[in-house]
DNA sequence: AAGACACTTGAGCAAAATGCTCAGGTATTT
DNA sequence: AAATACCTGAGCATTTTGCTCAAGTGTCTT
């Protein structure tokens, strides 16, 4: 388990993905101007999320990107393990064969440490689903992202972005579409995990 | 809160000095040779302790460092914040004035996601003292590192636990003086956190 | 007073990891 | 065809990590 901003934007961009794949499957290039993040950079993320079976892709005009299940049966866990893929074989590896280089069994000091560190941590992230994230984001009021979207629930905020995104945006006209393009429309930051709490 | 090596390597350190420190100030250059870390970088890692307060140094011969506090008021997250300095002012650093870029009041989307994290990382490290590691390190029979110490100083024996596991495996008495002993002493590893668990 | 000891400080640096970009693809629709 | 959009892998600039080196400063022993 490892976190860095590739899992965040993984999450990030999960989330996005999760709130509007009613309209059907989502392009990357959406994602990617919605949550500014990298178009290339998506693809990466997205191939790893494929691999695990996270989503499914569709390709072609009118493709993109859907969950391949249930909001509620995908776990940031699972997104962050997907694309934040352990470097493994390091040390021990959970395996308990750390002593020192003597033939001690005991293991290594802190192993226990570390371990119960790390399922502490794993068992959290194995609590948060996607619909969770979603339920508490439309619950915020930064809802739906297009004005289109209406799961049932109200809509609450039909945000700035104006007519352009009033579309279902199948066909945006004539959108630079430039591969490298580079956007504007707002993006949920997500935090570092490790530079909060100095102490508590 | 950031794990890195570097915090691993302060924990590992720090039980050492904990385990020795009842036969006066343990030197770095002590530790460097039993747990085989650069002396240079110990001196790094020290220095930071020093500086919160969690351990006092001594200089000059028979010098060296000691636990400023008690063993049970000493925290594995007093530890590694101490070595592993947040960056911090990256991103809305848990002040919560976390949105885009547009004026919503909204914290970003996955704020209380890492926030909520972050918190039962620390909550767990918190929980754990330096003296709950000490003491589960002597009752698997690491116990004390090396047999003597021959500072002019009367060897004792530690180890008033009586021999209930065996015979302790204390390094067996062909271990030589440390005196220019080059770095072969048992070291006890510190894993990665971050590269376990793939699932559970 | 000399010298050994051990902490103290800061600069510097190589290797690894990170966070991307670029340049090509391939499949599917219109 | 042509456009759309996924797919793949190589490559690379920056940052972070994990140290080393060099020069101190204070303290004790002789």
């Amino acid at each position: 388990m490892r976190l860095t901003t590739k899992g965040r934007f993984a999450v990030t961009a999960m989330i996005d993905l999760a709130m509007r794949q009613s309209e059907g499957p989502v392009t990357l290039a959406g994602i990617s101007k919605r949550q500014r993040i990298s178009l290339s950079y998506l693809e990466q993320l997205f191939g790893k999320l494929r691999r695990v079976a996270i989503v499914e892709s569709t390709r072609g005009p009118g493709g993109g990107y859907t969950l391949s299940r249930d909001d509620k049966s995908i776990t940031v866990a699972d997104i962050i393990i997907a694309v934040d893929e352990p470097i493994d074989a390091t040390q021990c590896g959970g395996k308990g064969n750390c002593h020192g280089q003597d033939d001690h069994h005991s293991q290594c000091m802190t192993h226990d440490l570390w371990s119960n560190l790390n399922k502490k941590m794993v068992d959290y992230l194995q609590s948060v689903t996607l619909y969770d994230l979603v339920a508490s984001q439309e619950q915020r009021g930064v809802a739906v992202m297009t004005p289109f979207v209406n799961k049932g629930k109200p809509v609450s905020t039909p945000l700035p972005s104006g007519g352009k995104e009033a579309r279902l945006n199948l066909v945006d006209p004539k959108v630079n579409s430039d591969r490298n393009a580079n956007q504007q429309p707002k993006r949920f930051i997500v935090n570092s995990v490790f530079n909060l709490a100095q102490q508590t």
